[in-house]
DNA sequence: GCATGCCATGGAACCGGTTCCGAAATGGGA
DNA sequence: TCCCATTTCGGAACCGGTTCCATGGCATGC
């Protein structure tokens, strides 16, 4: 024997069946007599068999497989989404192919690998803005596609209002009695086609001009998407002497780290000598006190998976298009000591944010 | 027409040659003329035909797909080894099908539908161990295996001791002249059957036994893997008086970011009352100023994944266990103020943790 | 001029499931 | 007892590539 193999047929032949039979076994159907099916079970048990994914797709046409095309993987907010958009398609029997996109020509190989090969059903993309030839390609071609943290005419997507957030976060500070708000975002995104800190900025303006607030442009700053970058953006806003701004809106709360940084760095006390209020509701922001605009970052992965689902029963997804709320999260970077709910040390200790960060009382469980 | 599906068939006819010819082009196989190629290629790029990846897959016996199993994905640590994973595997060409792992009987179904229904080449496991039986079956079925952060007889593996790592942060500590150390780990992992944190904690107590110190049980607790967890379980010892330990060792940054909670809770400085140090050095360690073991862990994503593709083609994993170096990163959590490069800020102001965290001078750069 | 060998090529067989159609078996009703 | 509907089943055709073998053409060597 140089085959081994062991495939329907042969478990056909040992069960004394037809392949048909078996094939609806296998299927679940409720076409097979209920003895017959306990004895061709048996017998795949006993042969070991175990059917193979490639044949199957091949002849039903799809391969119960989606491809996730995600913008840096290891930013907290990518990888939260991602978190949910698998969980949702593992939970659908769909296998979750995850491309890592980190740079223009990676983008573009990745697509072409997706769309050109059929290795997918569908196609999820993450905080990414697909090229337009692109687009008209896969909308032509009729592959199933999902935006999520993004948006695009026709297609289901899963989007928030970044315009309004950044307003909204603006508003906060400004509602604080600051004037001389600052900005720090970052221009990489743009480089993969997606700038939700561009959008946030135009909220930041709409907001400043609502107050009747000429904008400031030295006061506005870009960088790459890392705290060291925004620390040294803000260390040079801070150093504009008594034009320095007293509350910074950063793009989003990595960026906002940094601000803190160069906060700390230049002696100046959070939030009395400068507000800040970031972007996201990640983890560290909240270990850090820092105040945000939260957005459902696990929740836009659940519902874009779900209309992927959805689109590949055949289905229409149901809120085809979907903006998630945001909400602003005030904590002690803005609001700082005069707050309310502190624990016994929060008005007792006199000190920099530091301290207030890690004191903040979250009830410790006991 | 009822079925416009351009086949390889298709591409033939249109050409003017066989179905073998387009297979070879497409293969890039040179045994074809250069006349030919171009002939095939201009047939297929006029009728836009894509060839249909379960047609191949079926054929030449192989998914080039790899599936990749981890463990809680959300955990930064984890999300560093996968995305190591994620683009060597994108770079050999092979998809990578990720199953996100949060409890044992989504670990076991995961393992099912990998290991029977052959969707994979190969399983690359993160983080995660696998059950007895559940080897001895892919072992029998020769299923390429490659285990990242844990390790397994006979199996290609990338790990670190995480005994050693736990006996350099002790030694560490201990060799600030602390005696009262305590540890501080978590017992999720064990549920999924692997447990760094219990390795880790044989290694503190060899440390300990190293140093002559009797082991104090009251110092060592274990929760769930959430610095809330950890800052209530510190909480506790931090209330034995003067039995308290005056130095912590937590067995993940995670859980070293709850120990400084509940330090400052109880108005204890850090690293003057008492030092912590953490495992894993994560973003956060950084941004905290907390003192932790380094483990290279995109790196052991990169070796394991390589590892897999070298089994794909038929080789063997070069190293075939790999054991990952550790190094203990000293900062302000464990050494404090008397350290040595610091900024201006750094000596003058007197304070609690907090501030030396964000104050502590990265070079900004401008 | 003929044997030899390489290159390029056509195409049938094959990979291993799914599906559909026709048929056999079963059962109920007249 | 016969007819028809329903349930269950067998198996050929099919999905769309890959691969191997046979073939034809052409150049080289004697």
């Amino acid at each position: 024997m140089r085959k081994p193999t062991i495939g329907i047929a042969t478990v056909a032949a040992e069960a004394g069946v037809g392949v048909g039979t078996v094939s609806r076994v296998l299927n679940g159907s409720n076409q097979v007599n209920e003895a017959t099916r306990i004895r061709v079970l048996s017998t795949i048990e006993r042969l070991d068999y175990r059917p193979l994914r490639s044949a199957s797709s091949l002849s039903k046409g799809r391969t119960d497989a989606v491809g996730i095309l995600v913008s840096v993987i290891t930013r907290p907010s990518v990888m939260a989404r991602l978190v949910g958009v698998i969980d949702v398609l593992s939970d659908a029997g769909l296998d979750a192919v995850v491309f890592n996109v980190e740079n223009r020509a990676q983008f573009e190989r990745h697509l072409s690998s997706i769309i050109d090969q059929r290795r997918v059903d569908g196609i999820i993309s993450i905080s990414l803005r697909i090229p337009e030839e692109r687009v008209t390609r896969i909308r032509k071609l009729g592959i199933p596609l999902v935006l999520v943290d993004n948006s695009l005419p026709n297609f289901p997507c899963v989007y928030i209002d970044d315009v309004a957030g950044g307003n909204m976060a603006t508003k906060h500070l400004l509602s604080l009695g600051h004037r001389r708000v600052g900005f720090i975002g970052d221009n990489e995104h743009t480089a993969l086609g997606k700038s939700s800190s561009e959008d946030r900025y135009v909220g930041y303006l709409m907001a400043l001009e609502a107050a009747g607030i000429e904008p400031d442009f030295d006061l506005v700053a870009r960088g790459p998407h890392t705290s060291e970058a925004a620390a040294a953006l803000t260390s040079a806003q801070f150093e504009l002497g008594q034009h320095r701004p007293t509350a910074i809106f950063a793009s989003s709360d990595t960026l906002a780290v940094g601000v803190i940084k160069a906060a700390q760095h230049h002696g100046l006390k959070i939030p009395d000598d400068c507000a800040v209020i970031g972007f996201d509701n990640l983890d560290i922001s909240s270990i850090l006190d820092i105040s945000t605009v939260n957005q459902p970052l696990l929740e836009s992965g659940i519902k874009g998976a779900s209309k992927m689902v959805s689109l590949l029963n055949g289905e229409i997804a149901k809120p085809h298009r979907e903006e998630l709320p945001l909400d602003v999260v005030p904590r002690g970077s803005s609001l700082g000591i005069q707050r309310n709910n502190s624990t016994k040390l929060y008005g007792v200790v006199e000190g920099p944010i530091g301290l207030q960060i890690l004191q903040r009382g979250e009830e410790l469980v006991s």
